[in-house]
DNA sequence: CAGAGGCTTCAGAAATTACTGAACGGAAAA
DNA sequence: TTTTCCGTTCAGTAATTTCTGAAGCCTCTG
């Protein structure tokens, strides 16, 4: 018996996949980017440009985008294939050190704009430049907790 | 000489605030909502229904739902004044706090539903399990982290 | 060199989300 | 009770973002 039994595997992936694009869209990310994700990781194989298409239903631009959207960000890998003119893929090697990388980042440039805010501030004004600075603080406080658990998953 | 001297606090108010909205945006927040909650945090005063509306030159209606999605997340507070018939609002308490809170509950929902696709995977297949296993574990960890920057923050 | 395959780019379509403004309802004032 | 003042709601509009599909360009192959 196939593991593509009625209820089986599949549709457990199916599921996942689409699951995966709705919190990517809600982390900021294009749909198809998380369902990408997904796929990857759901398969763990080497996995072609084509086959990305076809599998989820979208166009080869998309396709382009989102995967080049993915590799910038450190979450997946192109790899080439030998006598195989088309691209293929792969999870990247610390997908997850590499999300927290970037959240990270745009965690210090939130700071980093409220602390020019907070230079701009005359000396004359404490109270504002207290809650300005609570607010630097804050982001800086998360920024610094992810950074641990960057350490925490290795 | 006033505070509203030109290059002076007024306009590093009014810049402070459009970079939140922005930052507002950037985390899948209504611009509106960001520029309220700059307006708030920089005055530090309790500002009228009406006067935000006007400072911010929006509808009476964005006030309305955006000042209730803050109210909602904890991050402002609505109080009356004596006397008068409109609403007041101020910085919550606590609204640093509250953001984490959010934040950490967004990160657990993300790890639920990934769990409940571990749950649907049979036991016959370990790496797919493995795998959707470390993705959970991603969020865990932040929301962890998250958590345990509550306490920092205190 | 010609042809084909394959990724990228980009202009436009589709979908989502934010915002406005007017109508509504309720509470305070007269 | 009538009037006035406010906040909310909602239908429509505006703006943004995502996705598509075709044209373009490069590389490999024969």
């Amino acid at each position: 018996m196939k593991e593509t039994s009625p209820g089986g595997l599949d549709e457990v992936r199916s599921d996942f996949i689409e699951k995966i694009g709705l919190i990517a869209q809600n982390d900021g990310l294009p749909r198809i980017a998380g369902r990408i994700f997904a796929l990857l990781l759901f398969d763990g194989e080497i996995v072609s440009f084509g086959e990305i298409a076809e599998r989820l239903q979208v166009s080869r631009g998309s396709v382009s985008s989102a995967t080049r959207l993915l590799e910038d960000r450190g979450l997946l890998k192109r790899v080439g294939k030998p006598g195989q003119r088309q691209d293929f893929f792969r999870l990247a090697d610390n997908p997850y050190r590499n999300m927290l990388d970037n959240i990270v980042t745009g965690l210090d440039r939130a700071r980093d704009e409220i602390g020019d805010t907070l230079q701009q501030l005359p000396q004359d004004c404490p109270e504002i430049r207290r809650r300005v600075q609570d607010y630097a603080r804050f982001y800086e406080v998360m920024g610094r907790a992810i950074d641990q658990s960057i350490k925490t998953l290795e």
